[in-house]
DNA sequence: GTTGATGTTCTACGCGATGTAGAAAACATC
DNA sequence: GATGTTTTCTACATCGCGTAGAACATCAAC
């Protein structure tokens, strides 16, 4: 179970971009200041949420095992379980699947990857 | 807009075993056919439905632009637009997105593929 | 050219996920 | 224990998907 909805995924993208935990009202926050104008995460701007509607959002994303909280601090503090990058690799992984033609697929993938990126893979993959 | 439902994997998996275009028909028996037993999709086992149910699927399907059909024919011939691997791939890609830290995830992900892949990897990404 | 069989489109319902938030309950503080 | 803050409960709207009947279109045969 994978897919993030709209709200979700601004919601994780604020966590993953701030290496401190936060709390609802700080996550309420900076959805309602994020405009049109920059916000690399896009999609949702300047949304005026109520905070119960960050709540519940936040606990959906507990629920899915994308966030932790601390439950000891009053203003419970949320924070992302894995980093954006390790939970990206394991959705590419869930992708991927265990088919069959793992191979196959990977060659396809590979084949429409910038040179920059070939190269960074070739170092990754080391010599043997 | 990626993800598919049970019934739509199911099919997908139909057009994507036989290389033929098939029919709504055929696809019901297929499905009607597929039992527990073996079944390398699995999933959707010895669902006896009604064709206009796998209709509506692959309507639904040609709109997510997954599935093509040929109108000329009376009983509609429907067929993948892709094959799975190169849909697997792109999707691969889309989940990968656009991000800043792109190499960061390949890193990643290149970290938890079997020695077996890494070695098609290296091959495919030949010397250079 | 009317009838019937066969195939396709329209419309619709149930359910679960998500966005959204008020009402109510739990806490802290004075 | 009254008040302000935070969290939980409950709820509703919307949408995607599984599911299919009703209505419409086609075409062969009579």
């Amino acid at each position: 179970m994978a897919s993030l909805g709209e709200l979700e995924r601004a919601v994780m993208d604020l966590l993953w971009a701030g290496q401190e935990a936060a709390t609802a009202n700080t996550l309420r926050d900076m959805l309602a200041q994020s405009t049109a104008a920059h916000d690399g995460a896009a999609g949702h701007v300047g949304k005026d949420l109520a905070v119960t509607t960050v709540l519940t959002v936040l606990s959906r994303l507990e629920k899915k095992g994308l966030v932790e909280r601390e439950r000891g601090t009053r203003p419970h503090r949320y924070r992302a379980v894995s980093s954006r990058e390790d939970h990206t690799a394991e959705l590419m992984h869930e992708v991927l699947g265990s088919a069959p033609d793992r191979e196959a697929v990977l060659a396809r993938f590979i084949g429409s990857v910038t040179e920059g990126e070939a190269e960074t893979l070739r170092k990754l993959l080391g010599h043997s």
